[in-house]
RNA sequence: GUGGAUAUGGCGAAGCGGUUAACGCACCGGAUUGUGGCUCCGGCACGCAUGGGUUCGAUCCCCAUUAUCCACCCCA
């Protein structure tokens, strides 16, 4: 169907893109604050990008790419999410060489091929911030300061901050015995996709849905018990910063990042009342990722937010974004012969500052304001008629009804005059 | 990939196996040939997602397809 776009996707109308671009203006502003500046990558990468970057045991590469191939025979993929590209971006770029730590932000459209539902989509947009070579805590901490304080402006309730840490190749390696150890007994009785995790990726277990599962994890040992001292440190840092920035949160011995180069920090913000997929934020530490894909060891902190969810949880609780300011005048035609110099007016006035309508449709008068009321417009302008031949037009002010006759060449002064009022 | 629900004009929403498919909103035009918001009048469905079938006859019954919504999986 010509005139159906594609399943899982989304036109946003004007009505709509103000309020998107409201949003990002604001999260423009909280990252300047935090001295984040933006980075732009290519919708697609070449396929290996992604197959290293998120993991190949991941949902996300398993089933969810937009693969193709192109004319020249590379396997690209339209981007599942942008941290992959951020690293190879702060690599290829030689980003390591310059001042540290290199504060980036992203905002733009991510795809994966899901059933939609509410709060997911095929197309959807992500908000994110990364933080790369900066080790230290007080960089989990900022990232996640950055997240918080969005939600905070929005005036959002109820969010639920989850915290948690992986360990690192230090210390997870024996943890991942630990767990094994513990979950052996009862492996045959794990959930099917469980009984794939329990060898390549035993932390994925832990926040297994599966009633079944989570029963046998009872008692399950922690990645937090597992913390070698190092890790421990830097989490208990981590909470001293957040505490000291009053972000409330609660530890989640439960949330993962079960990729290999996920380390200490994980966190997510739960929202529930939007439905079920309820994470509106997402994000955590990665000093193995970086290397992973081919750079100079660096550390790397960083979130993604999925900006579909925001609007979702603004509606859910009747948050008002601020609408788009209209024009400011309207100009008006009274008869045929003033077209032409109505025409040359708007663009006059346009020209020095002010947002002017104008009927293109050859309406009537009556149809005119009637359209200009609808718009709210506060001022409209009638050109032609007997003012027309004095070298003015009359100005009605829709509020009040009065309409004085103003001559042409100080139109723009009154105008500009009685606007900043 | 699996499951459930739904599918009538721009939007919301009635409707019945059988003459012209309610109504509301929006939109367009008009109501002393230069003026809006209220009121009044008028206009506005290639015909009820698409394709089959049942029937003398279907928008209303059946099947398939597609789409949308919701849920599972998973994640933003």
């Amino acid at each position: 169907m010509l005139t159906k776009r594609p399943r899982g996707t989304n036109d946003f109308l004007p009505e709509d893109t103000a309020k998107w671009q409201y949003l990002e203006n604001m999260l423009r502003g909280i990252c300047r604050q935090f001295g984040y500046a933006e980075l732009r990558t290519p919708i697609f990468e070449e396929t290996a990008l992604f197959l290293r970057g998120v993991g190949d045991t991941t949902d996300i590469v398993q089933k969810e790419m937009y693969t193709f191939e192109d004319a020249g025979g590379r396997s690209l993929t339209l981007r599942p999410e942008n941290t992959a590209s951020a690293v190879r971006a702060y690599v290829e770029n030689k980003l390591f060489a310059g001042q540290q730590p290199v504060r980036l932000f992203y905002m733009g459209p991510m795809f994966r091929y899901e059933r939609p539902q509410a709060g997911r989509f095929r197309q959807f947009h992500q908000f994110g911030v990364e933080c790369f070579g900066a080790a230290s805590p007080a960089a989990d901490a900022e990232v996640i300061a950055l997240a918080w304080e969005f939600y905070r402006r929005l005036g959002l309730q109820g969010l639920e901050m989850n915290l948690n840490s992986v360990g690192c190749p230090n210390c997870r390696p024996a943890y991942r015995q630990a767990l094994q150890d513990f979950l052996r007994p009862h492996l045959a009785e794990l959930c099917p996709t469980c009984q794939e995790r329990f060898e390549k990726n035993p932390l994925r277990i832990l926040d297994c849905k599966n009633p079944q599962c989570q029963q046998f994890l009872q008692g399950a040992p922690t990645t937090l018990d597992a913390l070698c001292d190092d890790c421990r440190e830097h989490f208990a840092a981590v909470q001293d910063y957040l505490q000291a920035a009053a972000i409330p949160y609660r530890l989640n011995t439960k949330l993962v990042r079960g990729l290999d180069y996920y380390t200490n920090t994980a966190f997510e913000i739960l929202l529930s009342d939007i439905g079920a997929q309820s994470a509106v934020c997402g994000g955590g530490r990665y000093n193995g990722l970086v290397e992973e894909l081919g750079g100079k060891p660096a550390p790397g902190v960083g979130f993604a937010l999925g900006m579909e969810r925001v609007f979702s949880a603004l509606n859910a609780q009747e948050i008002e974004l601020p609408a788009a300011p209209g024009i400011d005048v309207f100009v008006a035609v009274l008869d045929k012969q003033a077209q032409t110099q109505a025409f040359q007016l708007a663009c006059e006035l346009r020209s020095q500052g002010l947002a002017v309508g104008y009927d293109t449709l050859e309406r009537s008068l009556k149809a005119q304001l009637k359209y200009a009321d609808s718009q709210k417009v506060a001022y409209v302008l009638l050109v032609g008629g007997d003012e027309l031949t004095r070298g003015s037009v009359a100005l009605r002010d829709m509020q009040s009804s009065e309409q004085i006759e103003l001559p042409l060449p100080e139109v723009g002064a009154v105008l500009t005059a009685r606007l900043l009022k």
